[in-house]
DNA sequence: TTGTAAGCGTTATCAC
DNA sequence: GTGATAACGCTTACAA
């Protein structure tokens, strides 16, 4: 008992025997047992539950960077888990983490079956989803500003003079939907006819995107611009634009690397995963303060801003 | 008690029990408390601690995601923790695990200041170190081979011809120094004498690593190619090179996105950041199966491949 | 200032 | 086949 007192720094153990007891401690390298401490204060694990679809992704992993700071800045830890996008992956790590008693989790939802995810069926535990909206339950979201960036995006395409544009993305997680509806929006807003030969939304990694691209450049009347719904999809019709010889012009979500020395003008969408991280941290430990976890769900939505990079000369500059 | 029983398919008990009770459990939500039954069975958490210095750094996330994947093969989970390559919050977050009864830790090292990462002060919980060899401590590693794979991509300069070759680099953690002195071992082997002046070590970003570029080329007798000992630095090179028109050669660790489309031609060692991840796991489950947890540390080093990319020709192939 | 008793939710053991 | 009891390591409440 005494020793417990000593090391949670109890003011009503003696100065003298504190010391003696802090003294055999390190030497005998003795902790006390946390999941011990946690079971009698009725507390729960100190831990939040941090569940992302693709690690691999560097999206994802400064999303969960952003996560792992504000958890760390209120002395939280947190348990990373990895779905590959399956659903019952996901469902079994929820129900495990919930019976080891973490205090919330923050999920990028794999898919619109989230029924599981439903702080009613969790013994309330705080649920806060990162960049993909909540279906059929109520919680918290921490979203990017998808359609805006994608109609900005394409308005810059506009803007200098295309009508004919191309669309290129991933499968339609609800991101990717978005910036095609984005992009679906402002055409028709502008009274411009969308060719579907030339919507291509299936392309995962940069090879199967260069081959969309390539065929729909090979079409009869091929597009004066391009818009990417991701920077694998950017990628690949880059290197289908410079590979075909067309001077089609790019539009993406997703700065990447080396983005400003193409040879094709490019404009970017541009955001910051890690504020994601960092937001549904935040969402997530208000609701443990306040201790309301169910209910009122909150929605966030992060700005993106745009930037241009014009083509890139060739000719080197002088020394 | 017959809850409990029932909950963990103890044949004990009945059939028609075992219903009514998995019935009440599903209405419920109830879930088994599992630090109460880690307490009780004097396991430890079933959680292993990975420790980083920066999960935005795409190797890093790359070995977390071998990590989580061969622990979760294993019915572990990860608690996943960035040091921002700071000993002091390695230290604190070490120490945190310990308390917590995780049942062994994997770390990518922030420093060879390594004392308090060792099994022996650790109540005997197993260490793997990932990236960086172990400096006074006696623990399983996961290495690179950083040193063979340095001199393989400097060979393939000196095949082509080349004698003045510079070195970019990061500060000079483990794998940096090890790139480094690769780079020296194969140069000093063949009799070639190196330019201190076209040796850079200080870049962390692609931005000073373009002038360190800037400044080796810019010498009075500038050298003929370039080994850059990661990626950022490749890009800050190929930067430098494009802006002044130098005709010089690349050679780098680091496989890139785009790396084939440059103007300038780029061998790069390539390696497989997951897998580092994915064999420290199953050092560590070895360990832990023995209950071996001390003593007798292993080091394991993983290979590296060398691809060429020729001079990307700006003539585009016919449609 | 220190020690004793009880209980957090689980399970091993023994009784019924 | 089921229930009672004790114990895992800790902390609150109370007693010494």
């Amino acid at each position: 008992m005494t020793v417990s007192r000593a090391l949670r720094n109890d003011p009503s153990v003696s100065e003298k025997t504190r010391q003696r007891v802090l003294a055999a401690a390190a030497k005998l390298h003795y902790r006390p047992n946390l999941l011990a401490r946690s079971l009698r204060l009725q507390q729960t694990s100190g831990t939040i539950g941090l569940i992302v679809t693709n690690l691999a992704n560097p999206f994802y992993s400064q999303l969960a960077l952003g996560v792992e700071t504000a958890a760390a800045g209120a002395g939280m830890k947190v348990i990373l888990n990895n779905t590959a996008d399956d659903v019952d992956r996901e469902r079994d790590i929820v129900n495990e983490l919930a019976a080891w008693r973490i205090e919330g989790l923050i999920v990028v939802p794999a898919s619109r079956e989230q029924d599981h995810l439903d702080p009613a069926r969790l013994n309330g535990i705080p649920v806060v989803l990162g960049a993909r909206p909540p279906v059929g339950i109520d919680v918290d979201c921490v979203l990017l500003d998808d359609f805006g960036g994608a109609t900005e995006a394409v308005q810059r395409l506009l803007t200098a003079g295309h009508r004919r544009i191309g669309f290129l993305g991933p499968p339609a997680v609800w991101t990717s939907a978005e910036r095609l509806r984005g992009f679906r929006t402002l055409l028709a807003d502008q009274g411009i006819e969308i060719d579907e030969q030339m919507v291509r939304c299936e392309q995962r990694d940069v090879g199967t995107a260069e081959r969309a691209a390539r065929e729909i450049l090979a079409l009869a009347d091929p597009p004066t611009a391009l818009f990417c719904a991701n920077s694998r999809n950017a990628i690949g019709a880059y290197r289908a634009v410079r590979g075909t010889g067309a001077n089609t012009v790019l539009a993406s979500f997703d700065d990447f690397e080396l983005a400003d020395m193409l040879e094709v003008p490019l404009s970017v969408v541009r955001y910051d995963p890690e504020q994601i991280g960092r937001e549904a941290a935040r969402l997530l430990l208000d609701r443990l303060d306040s201790n309301s976890s169910v209910g009122n769900g909150q929605r966030v939505v992060l700005p993106t801003s745009i930037i241009d990079y014009p083509l890139h000369t060739p000719t080197p500059d002088m020394r």
